[in-house]
DNA sequence: GATGAATGAGCATTCATTCAT
DNA sequence: GATGAATGAATGCTCATTCAT
């Protein structure tokens, strides 16, 4: 629940090759790969980091890594799918429960720092890295980020309809969160901010009273 | 005034070769490629971006390029600097010359927008390509990046005082705000939304009063 | 009577793996194989087809396939030599039973287009993929290759002894025949070229009258 | 005159890199990998002989090489492409200059014959590694190629006009003797065999009388 | 009989950079 | 100022083959 690897079976069946094999020994392995990858790729950046380097990560050979994707850009892929996927799947979860659309933002803030911190790694990529993929893996990245940001957008125009905002003024305050979220992964260092739950209360704050926050 | 290859002569006087010849054929020249890195580096990325594009994209020769900087870390180096020169001057005159918090914290936004209008490669390469960077170059650029943020946490601190805030609230506003600038060039395309001036007054509004903007 | 394959019992008696496991279904099975490999080799080349390619053109395992061979090079082994001790016996077989050389000599043409109409693949892979063995692989082969050549320039000796011709010239004959020969997989294509038995008479023609045909 | 890269100048000046350097330097070193090249494809074949060969052959860096050919594959076309133009070239002065078509062919044949003996290599490539070019590169070969046997073709007509024969039989005739000569290579040894006069005049005597030669 | 998983060796190609001219 | 020619080091990837099961 939760890790972006953890429900693989689920969410990698179509062209990658975990469709072809699907041995509890192959899911393994294919996880510690793309976990491996995942830090690596985080750390040097997708283009700097080369295939030997995740094959000394993982301790396996150069071709041995090659049973367990097609190509440096499938590795990327996997890890950027199944991290949106998993983003959208909690993101629909709390708008289909929570009725009040101040405390729905709030929620969904939460929620994204609290990924954030448990998958440092796999959200700093899907952030820097949204440019690296091409072609179909592209596509089929970007309508997952595209549905986690719709899901998004909606929260703020419930919000707007409450006091009569515009649909544009929403698009862009969703743009706005959103970079703020994507940049976390720039400046957040465990144990030198406060945790997850007092971050999401400040930001939210500041997108629905403004900074700075009202003493209570 | 404001282009960051505009006032070349003046800021890049230390370790590169601008230093060394100062003959006004050289700068044009110089600022050529310095544009034309920027385009490529914004468009492909600096690690796929290689010096044989840079070539085809001035005309120069591969090996006559190597006239104008030591490596293509130096160019990278030289767009993020001047760039980050640019803006550094740019907001401690804002800051100079406007006393209420408030309205600085406007001033701020609106410029950062029209600057990123005008100059979106460089803007983009000064946030994508951060970790790029390494060892002297990246310290230098750090330094100014570090200059920037401090300035803009002052508005956010001046801001915070008026109404008893934490200077560590200050500190979260300001890489919130950042966040959002940063990400700009990942979602705006010009003619598809409004111009600086109208997105700097929103950006505004919601980091002083919330969204959504109340209406007067 | 005459498919390299359909022979295969009698044929691969020495150190492949045939010699050791004889059951009807390991022949079926390698029949397959061969015919699958044979059209690939024939396609793509030896050196371009994979045993992957294989692997996929017969649904067998990668690793399963190696219990019908030992290595590519056995396959491709397996592939001439078959097809070479086919050519010889129907040679032998004709010079035993014709006694005039000129016959002879036509019904060896027509046998050998007639044997390429049925066995294209096989025969692009003799006349092609000669220099592609090594050691025994290929000494092997190029003595059933030196024998369906020499029973072939026995009928041109034949025919020169008739009038006096030498044996050089002989042998040359039978070099520029099987130029001709192994030649004919480039251009020949069903159905925009005469049959077999057209086209032998031409050829044979040629060899005993000169270019153009007399008319009869 | 006659040798494949004597005349690169002339030839070589479409898409290659030969066209935007050219540089007395620049031509002789390619002359040296083409030889080389030449060489190696002809001694392993084209799939089997690796840039590493070349690069040792040479005594050049493997990446030096890339200056010379974009690829692997282009190195052949080289090779394969001037060395059709060449022989397109002598077979049009040759059907120009001669008017008999029996002498004709005696001459078409006798120059094949001495141009293979000059330049075996580079005729074994060009009658091994058809297929090895693929696209464009496979194409403007295939064109020259063409030539090439339309023009043999076409003293075979003219033979053939004489007597009465069809047209369908001179294509057949020029296709049959492009066996004989692409086979060459494969039983061809110098000192073994008598010389290309010798060659020549026997095989056109087979085309022209058939075997054995008629004593005069 | 058959295969999932793995690997050593190798391959074509690229890239930033240099140096003699 | 500028470039033709060259290179060391690396990169993503493939391939025939093997072995435990």
């Amino acid at each position: 629940m939760g890790s972006p690897v953890r429900n693989l079976k689920k969410t990698v069946t179509f062209e990658t090759r975990g469709s072809q094999h699907r041995t509890p020994r192959y899911n393994k392995k294919l996880r510690k790969v793309l976990s491996a990858s995942s830090a690596l790729f985080a750390r040097k950046g997708f283009e700097r980091a080369t295939i030997r380097d995740v094959s000394q990560a993982t301790g396996m050979s150069l071709a041995g890594l090659y049973y367990y994707f097609r190509s440096k850009e499938e590795l990327l892929f996997l890890i950027q799918f199944t991290t949106f996927e998993s983003l959208c799947e909690k993101l629909k979860e709390i708008i289909e429960n929570e009725t009040d659309p101040q405390t729905c933002l709030h929620s969904m803030i939460n929620m994204h720092f609290e990924y954030f911190i448990r998958n440092m790694n796999e959200l700093k990529i899907c952030s820097r890295e949204i440019e690296s993929l091409k072609g179909d893996f592209y596509r089929k990245v970007a309508e997952k980020r595209k549905k986690y940001f719709d899901l998004t957008q909606s929260i703020f125009e419930k919000i707007s309809n409450k006091s009569g905002g515009s649909s544009a003024e929403s698009r862009l305050a969703a743009l706005y969160l959103f970079g703020t979220l994507n940049w976390i992964y720039q400046w957040y260092r465990t144990g030198r901010y406060p945790d997850a739950k007092e971050l999401a209360r400040q930001l939210t704050a500041i997108y629905l009273q403004g900074f700075p926050r009202k003493s209570k």
